[in-house]
DNA sequence: ATCTGTGCAAACCTTTTGCACGTCA
DNA sequence: TGACGTGCAAAAGGTTTGCACAGAT
């Protein structure tokens, strides 16, 4: 089903309203790369709707995660990021220590040990997260001055 | 070594100086368990050294970090946590997500299956993190009011 | 008409920092 | 003595909320 149903039947179910800022920020967020945070939404939206408040953009993207749109992410530094869901899909993510950048991987693997750990422990579990930290293949070739440091700063 | 020791060793290393607030954090510290917020800790020490800021605290925990006797973690409940650094051990985390307890575990296979995952990206693993979320055996005993709901409030 | 949503600004909460004074080497 | 450390309080940075007005049903 089209993800603008969903978001309207969602908000149906709860009683709640469509506005025409729902809907631009619902289409700004389907629009943008993942891993934004709230603020970096905002300003996207801004570029276009100047109206559209800082409040409006957080709540709505609470409203999305908890309808199921959206999922909320804390990458340790220090601000919630936010991407799309899709399907029942799971990714885990390589985060780059030097240029930030995200990468998503699966791995089907880990997925299966991690729910024998679960068990092993009595444990329910409900959701995961696997963050690999370290250093992007592109930031790696940045490191090499130019294999011998000659004309260097 | 006795991580008193090292503790002391990092601080020449650096030509910090070693001061009573800092082995008092030290002590605390270390005689706390594992997983506990910068503010439970100011809370800990304060019980017998009123005298000690917050920001002692803070900047502590931040010089225990650098020197390799704590590592910060983020459970996504906006503050960060402490634990010391056991040797060469690393461990992932359950986390109850009704009562927030924390348990620890390990698992060669995982560690290696990431490693396979980060060489495929051409990525430098530097650090990962692995937490699993949902319900601990505790809690889960407890959803079940007593198999018949009868005197239950 | 009524109840929810919005925008603004202010409150909040944790983390971080400036500064004058205290302390260790 | 002099550099580093401390305590206080305030700044910063992100998140959350109160409130009066606007808008959807």
């Amino acid at each position: 089903m089209d993800l603008r149903e969903r978001f309207n039947q969602c908000l149906l179910q709860r009683g709640l309203k469509s506005t025409q800022q729902r809907a631009v920020i619902l289409e700004t967020f389907l629009a943008t790369q993942g891993h934004f945070s709230t603020e970096e939404l905002y300003l996207a939206i801004r570029r276009h709707h100047p109206r559209i408040g800082y409040a409006t953009v957080y709540r709505t993207l609470k409203l999305l995660t908890d309808c199921g749109l959206a999922v909320e992410r804390q990458f340790g530094d220090g601000q919630a990021r936010y991407e799309p869901v899709d399907a029942e899909e799971h990714h885990d993510h390589l985060i780059c220590t030097v240029c930030g950048s995200i990468r998503e991987f699966e791995n089907g693997e880990i997925e299966r040990l991690q729910e024998v750990i679960a068990q092993h422990h009595g444990f329910r579990m409900e959701s995961h997260r696997l963050d690999l930290f370290g250093v992007c293949a592109q930031c790696q070739q940045k490191e090499h001055p130019s294999l011998s440091n000659t004309t260097t700063d």
